[in-house]
DNA sequence: ACCTGAACACCGTTCAAGT
DNA sequence: ACCTGAACACCGTTCAAGT
């Protein structure tokens, strides 16, 4: 949309190679998370990153076949980077400190979330994530379907709020043309009345309710089952 | 990232203004809807739009100040196309509609969704949404509170389940290189345990499974208060 | 009032060439 | 092996000009 003014000038001189650290994949990978978080996934291109790392942009391409792999490796990387929870703990709650730590990951990165939040994680990071929260649905002793079921759903609602925190309602695009406060208090009432529970520091007490409301639930469906019930 | 072969030509005859109906934002908005279902939001342009069109890409400009104008509009267009649930039911069932009915619109307009989620509902018909279904939240007797928050948790799910069903695992896009089966077997065998369950067929009884988790604990809620419990 | 065409400052990526 | 530079086929948008 905006041409957007760039943020980092590389001096002439810095440009040369050589006198900079050779480019690496993690090289790259680093400093593409730094651009990602500092101007917006939309607005990250290979030539700003060039521009960053000192080269130009093609000499990325020897390091990656292209843009959708790169970041395919920033997913990889910011998943792996933070270590799970371990399996000490009761099935639900390690789904709990599961969707927690997923959380974070999105706090970490919440530029990067949008892309995260809607790519599959077929990859082998996204993978062990969802192999070990399975893992717990059937710990449970759900079977499959139901297990399955019930992880997605549960999903559902923990990517989402993570979206809708990192780059939702409060901090998200507003409309071109929002409409104007008093025309909201008179047509909107209600969202008037709740609009000062939508702010960040709401966040985490909504986001506690909701989790607690699907965990109650997954428990019940499990006791339901009686195979591991407590 | 990948440049895209058009799948539409317009002969140069057409593109003569006068043998085509006049351009008007109605005009413009339902091609451009056309044009993100057909190839996807991503590779939406103005300039393939002013090929449907018939016109120059700056055409467009006379109607709309900039390509997220007119998003917005779509945004706009694509809430008020579908009436919204009317007040005659219970407040648990007019919330289960409304959630049903936002779900349509997803799967009206699959490639826009990924716009819709990610928006502020601050236009007036994103705004018409949010107050009917505040409403209801408080029609059962919540406060405002407690409303806001089950309101906000609620959408969290409502929002990453029609997300994730139209633009997600199953269809959303996969990792550049994804982990052969075999792998998937030996490495991540829960993964591969309810994959079956994971496929369109399920999505309905999934969103199903997560809603009446969902407004159960709502309706145990309100009951808490005493106020509204029928 | 409505539309065009050239132009500007961007994109991702290919390819032949440099070291 | 690693990087560059020109080039190609795209973007959104500005602006002066056409009807």
């Amino acid at each position: 949309m905006k041409p957007e003014k760039k943020t980092r000038k590389i001096s002439p001189k810095s440009r040369k190679q050589g006198e900079r650290a050779p480019l690496s994949r993690e090289r790259i990978e680093l400093a593409a998370l730094d651009l990602i978080e500092e101007n917006g996934l939309e607005s990250f291109s290979t030539r700003k990153l060039g521009e960053l790392l000192g080269c130009e942009a093609m000499s990325i391409y020897h390091h990656f076949p292209s843009k959708a792999h790169l970041l395919n490796a920033l997913l990889d990387r910011v998943l792996a980077e933070r270590p799970m929870p371990g399996r000490d703990n009761e099935p639900i709650e390690r789904i709990r400190q599961i969707a927690y730590w997923y959380r974070q990951v999105g706090y970490d990165h919440p530029k990067l979330f949008q892309y995260i939040a809607l790519h599959r994680m077929n990859g082998r990071s996204g993978l062990g994530v969802l192999n070990e929260i399975i893992g717990a649905f059937h710990d449970l002793g759900l079977e499959s379907e139901v297990a399955a079921g019930l992880f997605r759903a549960f999903s559902y609602y923990v990517t989402g709020g993570i979206l809708d925190e990192t780059s939702g309602y409060a901090k998200g695009p507003s409309a071109t043309e929002p409409v104007p406060d008093d025309e909201v208090a008179r047509d909107f009432p209600n969202v008037l009345k709740v609009g000062p529970y939508f702010k960040p520091g709401h966040f985490a007490q909504t986001f506690a309710t909701g989790l607690d409301i699907f965990l109650d639930a997954i428990e019940r469906a499990s006791g339901r089952t009686g195979k591991t019930k407590r």
